[in-house]
DNA sequence: GTTTCCATTTCGTCA
DNA sequence: TGACGAAGTGGAAAC
């Protein structure tokens, strides 16, 4: 069938009969789809939904992932991981998609009242994603360049075992002082700062010396600035797009200066 | 002009100075769009990525979000959140669509090297969507009906003020003591357990009363198993699918008859 | 496999 | 609008 070697075949308008012959060939043969029509969703398995009858995207992919989308809004109403099992079946009510994945026991049903089109897609894409200054790369920035955080700082060890936990990141300071560093990647609540005087805590105690916490976040909460100041720990703001540019910086030829 | 009305035209396989007049147009009276072509995506913002060509799903919706889908999974690899603004220009080198954000800054960069086909969508979803069994509503079924936890439990209170933040119930059981119920939709980690241990500690010191804490679930962790027994904490295995039930018959007709 | 924790989390609610 | 917690979280790494 040579349409089936186009990136992209579209049919406009089919009847249902028609949809339900070109779903279960596509699915069948692993071809994602894209689906827009006039549909009511259900969903039985971690929680329960009901959807009432409207316009939709369904995205149907290549592995099984299966998606509803609304006209509007980022998250899909309702969906179904990777690996489920899809069937179609032509009921009086409409044409019934359902995706069904066990473990957990989960079950989406989608019913067409009206198709408006259908694309069978036919894609090739082999390009690398990468992406940079998660918190693991804000570990690594400051492993890098510690004057990050403080002139004169040494960075001893990351992710050192501190019960009850790892703290991010393990050094010594100009003045010869312990220095435990608790990072966040956005803005550092109450919660980082506890689990920083927390591990500081376990730190003083074990190794009967001084050690100053540092918190390490593009921002902080405004009780956890309390919290700071109350346990006397440090807060030093740091953004992962400084952490990027250190990364491009100290790494490599970075991929940042592709971007624009 | 005609097609507009359609719920959706498709353009096939259109030169990408057409589609910018296309996207253009779309993006400037609201539309969503469906565009699947080759393309390169790069990202800056709260981190940076950059996806090498391949062929993609680019979803936009009548708000401006925006999603970049590869042929599998169930996350888009790339996206901007509704509310973005949307910009399309014609390049030597592709066609290149910006979602831009404030606040954060961020900018999604999709350049088009060749389109396979695009869709104008003009969808009307006016269908009421409805979740059920979240951790909400399981605490509203335990209030409803306190038996769901165990035989003369009543509830007195719920999200309750307990430093160092809220307990999900406060009851009297049938001995007049003081209950601390902790509601997990899924199953309960240690963390669940610390927390309830928390409340629990708060209470017990500033009533001077003795006080049980009660961990509700549908399952347990092994480890937070092991804590409950030390902490010498309760356990209730209960399902959101059982609330949902108890809410069915305690509110209203539900909408679970609805399902199947 | 289960557990734990991060996420460009997203999404809701509430002060 | 910001802050805080839940999610059918999803996803990855550790164990």
């Amino acid at each position: 069938m040579q349409r089936s070697l186009e990136r992209v075949t579209v049919i406009e308008k089919p009847l249902l009969e028609q949809a339900e012959a070109i779903i279960k060939k596509s699915t069948s043969e692993h071809r994602g789809l894209l689906i827009v029509g006039l549909c009511e969703v259900s969903y039985r398995g971690r929680a329960s939904s009901k959807l009432e009858a409207g316009d939709r995207i369904i995205v149907v992919k290549e592995d099984g992932a299966t998606l509803v989308h609304r006209p509007t809004d980022y998250s899909p109403v309702n969906w179904q991981p990777p690996g489920c099992l899809l069937e179609t079946r032509l009921q009086k009510d409409g044409l019934l998609l359902t995706a069904v994945r066990r473990r957990p026991r989960e079950a989406l049903r989608i019913l067409f009242r009206r198709i408006y089109s259908i694309s069978v897609l036919n894609l090739v894409d082999r390009g690398d994603f990468s992406l940079f200054a998660s918190e693991e790369e804000m570990r690594d920035a400051i492993k890098a360049d510690p004057n990050l955080v403080e002139d004169g700082l040494r960075i001893i060890s990351i992710e050192k075992k501190v019960e009850p936990g790892f703290v991010d990141l393990y050094g010594i300071d100009g003045q010869r002082r312990l220095v435990l560093i608790e990072i966040k990647r956005k803005t550092a609540g109450k919660d980082a700062v506890l689990q920083l005087a927390k591990y500081l805590e376990t730190i003083r105690s074990s190794t009967n010396r001084d050690a100053r916490g540092i918190l390490v976040a593009p921002d902080i909460a405004k009780g956890a600035q309390a919290l700071i100041a109350t346990l006397k720990l440090e807060f030093k703001p740091l953004s992962p797009r400084r952490c990027a540019e250190v990364l491009s910086r100290t790494k490599t030829a970075s991929i940042l200066d592709y971007l624009r």
